[in-house]
DNA sequence: TTTTTGTATTATATCAAGCAATACAAAAGT
DNA sequence: ACTTTTGTATTGCTTGATATAATACAAAAA
């Protein structure tokens, strides 16, 4: 799985990685009990600091997404505990796109799309 | 309109107050043409800074939200210019909130309301 | 014994965010 | 003319997040 950060965003490396490895687990780019590259080798792929990826591992790992120990490194969870609900700070983020999407002339019909392609 | 400011949160003040707006200007609570409150009397308001609140009236100026001039001080535009397609920045987010919700076991037709109830 | 794993530590540098205090230019009201 | 009100600019400061470098540790495997 590749992983690409954009210099530019003011979106933090850190959160970048850890974004796109929740999309990779959800759209079945990392599957379940998959194990993922080693902090020194995705630092060194990524030209960035080891800690920088462990910390990354760390916020996976205290939102469940992933398990990790000295034996075998970082894993993909088997059971992903799904709480059923849009956490608050995602409905707040959602009514923020389609507010914007929405003033920008976005039509109602390409969002829904966009959401049923995504998920 | 009321804007409310959660401290706790990760994103800055001046941009909860952005998208409070943007959500305002969407949902119709902030008519074109509308005044916003000066940027003292909201700064005092909110118990924040004035040149705070001066910067959130230049980003949506800037981002084509609103206008600003010495005389009337800043009202919402009364023809937003719109693109009509998605930014990526926005894409991008709506990904990772959909993978999110999707690895927490919300079902599609839930966001897909959502949605529809925001636009 | 050596290697590899995630993790910890310490120190440093940079930048964004926010505030305080003060001031300015422009327009309106008096 | 003077005062008030508007957004804006300036300067200096504090705080916290982000990211790095360099080094080290504990645990398990080879």
């Amino acid at each position: 799985m590749v992983i690409k950060i954009d210099e530019y965003s003011d979106v933090p490396i850190y959160m970048q990685i850890r974004n796109q490895i929740v999309i990779g687990i959800s759209n079945g780019d990392l599957a379940p009990g998959e194990q993922l590259p080693t902090v020194r080798a995705l630092a060194l792929e990524m030209g960035i600091n080891t800690m920088t990826v462990s910390k990354v591992y760390q916020l996976l790992k205290s939102e469940g997404y992933i398990l990790t120990d000295r034996k075998n490194g970082a894993r993909v969870r088997e059971s992903i505990s799904k709480s059923g609900v849009l956490s608050e700070e995602n409905k707040t983020e959602l009514k923020r796109i389609v507010s914007e999407a929405r003033l920008s002339g976005v039509p109602k019909k390409d969002i829904l799309k966009l959401v049923d392609e995504y998920y």
